[in-house]
RNA sequence: CGGGGUGUGGCUCAGCUUGGCUAGAGCGCUUGAUUUGGGAUCAAGAGGUCGCAGGUUCGAAUCCUGUCACCCCGACCA
């Protein structure tokens, strides 16, 4: 490929609407260009990245046994009624219809169209296990694309679907797949990439990992034990709290606490901590408007996911009306009465506390003294609380996690048999009876991770791919291309290292050096060969990394072997 | 979905508060000359219905109303 003719515009500014690193340099390295909010065109040089982490991943899923194959970007209605998704999915799933009024969706996963192409075939339990996978446009209608690639409505997405006939094969190829994942993420060029297990979200099934790479400009949270292995996003993290229930056992007493509603307010006025009160949160069911009353630790935060996943309903924040008993700012446990149902959930941090300030569900006044084993009957716990900076490792028992912020670069989940079931898929066993498979599923977005790579592998001129995405492995340079013996060279050079079958990008622009290298350093291309009147002189050429590791002049009848070898060297490792 | 911000040539922005003549600058682009190892210099050019639609006014990029788009923070997120 000649650089004059590459379509695109490379520029020095940033664009103003570019807030990360990466999406700024591929903007202005002529990577791709805004189409719409969250949808992009991309010009070579990132397709080329692209094509290289999609074989990749092809290679990797081929050795364990995937299959390659393609469903529909547009799928009927009818498919996702049957596994309930077509209703129960919001609005990032992009409904319409077409010229005969049929009802029709973009894909934004495709289990329903995995178990649609599979189900007739898989009849027996002699066909088991299988896995299929494709590299497929998805569209999904994100409320808040950001970050360029990092989060976009439309993406390719490698997606994998495994079926089995029993948990056990199951868990051992998921283990299977989730070894595959690191490899990839390490041929790809980011080996620190990390799994940590997860909530599973609309996905359904049991168990779950996301492989996430720390980076601060990441939109999840994640939990890390600084002292064992522990690792879980903030939905999975088991928020564990110390016992803090003290001998000294005070009375249950009401008290005055005039226009004190926020914990922080009243704690002040009673001279005591956050931590030695109990706050509610009151949610509402989105089905049926059922109030859903949180009582926590005061000094903590309820996950609502954990809450969702507990109750097992869609909730939002409560509108408290006037006539539904619920007094705002004064909510406890003790002669709470709510109009009509309500779900009452008390998070693990107030097992076996007492001593504790909560509202008295009377306006400007409170309780001091509640106990909870001793005042309320029949408590339901569970974990709802949000896991905090410092607090304590669910697995080794210590203070030791902290949060950090990461991009969730792939995902597998252990689905069961949800989609199964519902479709109604199943295999004779050995003994001739009926049965859903099981099915897993696995996903990487190509586009998020090229993003990914970009972000930790690059500096203030522009990306530095790792040879085995680079969009070319070495880009020719030909400064002073007005000068006869020069350009010659660089051209015979061109056409050997192209013979060779380098991937080689030539730049014979008559630009001046500036120009020449800035550009270079935007295309991020790992290796570069400079000819040039001055190299001319010595009969050599510069070799250059673009991490700057090799600087070195090599004789012009030894570059191509030269390269070639250092070409090896890179892709070695990984 | 809630809050905030921005729309002026391909890019970065000024002008808007306090309406006024032909709408500006830098980068980029075209032509010519001089330059040539990290985004050159000079000269001459091309390119804009000031997001869109109404309104106020003798007169609107500027004021008012509506609308669309994009960006940021939060919520949601296979």
């Amino acid at each position: 490929m000649k650089l004059d003719k590459l379509v695109g515009e490379r520029f020095k500014e940033k664009p103003s609407d570019c807030v990360v690193d990466s999406h700024a340099l591929m903007v202005r390295g002529g990577y791709m260009k805004n189409v719409a909010n969250g949808i992009f065109s991309q010009y070579m040089p990132l397709k080329r990245v692209c094509k290289k982490i999609e074989n990749i991943i092809r290679e990797e899923m081929d050795k364990i046994d995937g299959q390659e194959v393609l469903f529909p970007v547009v799928l009927p209605a009818t498919l996702w009624e049957e596994s309930g998704r077509y209703e129960s999915v919001g609005s990032e799933l992009l409904r319409f219809s077409d010229r005969n009024n049929s009802k029709m969706l973009l894909g934004m996963t495709h289990e329903e169209a995995a178990v649609h192409l599979v189900r007739d075939y898989a009849n027996s339990y002699t066909k088991y296990p299988f896995m299929v996978y494709q590299m497929q446009t998805k569209f999904r209608d994100e409320g808040r694309p950001r970050a360029g690639l990092i989060r976009v409505r439309e993406f390719t997405m490698k997606d994998a679907y495994s079926f089995h006939t029993s948990q056990e094969d199951l868990e051992e190829y998921y283990k299977v797949c989730y070894d595959a994942y690191f490899k990839i993420f390490e041929r790809a060029g980011i080996p620190e990439v990390v799994a940590v297990a997860s909530d599973s979200g609309m996905m359904g099934g049991s168990l779950s990992h996301e492989y996430m790479l720390l980076t601060p400009i990441g939109e999840d949270s994640i939990a890390i034990c600084t002292q064992c292995d522990y690792k879980a996003n903030m939905e999975a993290a088991e928020c564990i709290i110390e016992d803090n229930y003290s001998d000294t056992v005070s009375e249950f007493t009401k008290v005055s606490t005039p226009d004190m509603q926020t914990i922080e307010e009243v704690c002040g006025f009673l001279n005591s901590s956050a931590d030695k009160s109990c706050k509610a949160v009151v949610y509402q069911k989105n089905v049926d408007d059922e109030y859903v009353i949180i009582f926590i630790r005061g000094d903590l935060d309820v996950n609502e996911t954990k809450i969702t996943n507990y109750i097992g309903a869609e909730i939002h924040p409560a509108i408290i009306t006037d006539d539904c008993g619920i007094v705002a700012g004064f909510i406890g446990p003790v002669d709470l009465k709510v109009a009509g149902n309500a779900t009452i959930i008390y998070d693990n941090s107030l097992k076996g506390t007492n001593n504790l300030i909560c509202g008295a569900n009377e306006k400007d006044y409170h309780f001091t003294g509640f106990n909870i084993s001793r005042d309320i009957e029949g408590a339901e716990f569970a974990d709802v609380a949000k896991i905090t900076d410092g607090g304590i490792c669910p697995c080794c028992g210590k203070k030791s996690i902290t949060i950090s912020r990461g991009i969730e670069v792939g995902n597998i989940f252990q689905l069961g048999t949800k989609y199964t079931q519902s479709m109604n898929m199943q295999y004779l066993d050995k003994d001739g009876k009926s049965q859903y498979p099981i099915m897993g599923c696995y996903g990487i977005g190509v586009g998020r991770l090229a993003a990914s790579v970009c972000e930790v592998h690059h500096d203030d001129y522009g990306p530095i791919w790792p040879m085995s995405i680079a969009p070319w492995q070495v880009q020719l340079c030909c400064l002073r291309s007005d000068d006869e013996a020069t350009k010659e060279c660089a051209d015979n050079l061109y056409n050997e290292m192209q013979s060779k079958g380098i991937e080689v990008i030539y730049d014979d622009r008559k630009v001046r050096p500036g120009v020449m290298f800035s550009d270079a350093d935007l295309l991020g291309v790992p290796v570069r060969v400079i000819v040039s009147p001055r190299n001319m002189e010595e009969s050599v050429v510069e070799l250059v990394t673009r991490d700057k590791s090799v600087q070195e002049k090599v004789a012009i009848d030894e570059v191509v072997e030269t390269v070639q070898k250092l070409i090896e060297k890179l892709l070695e490792n990984i």
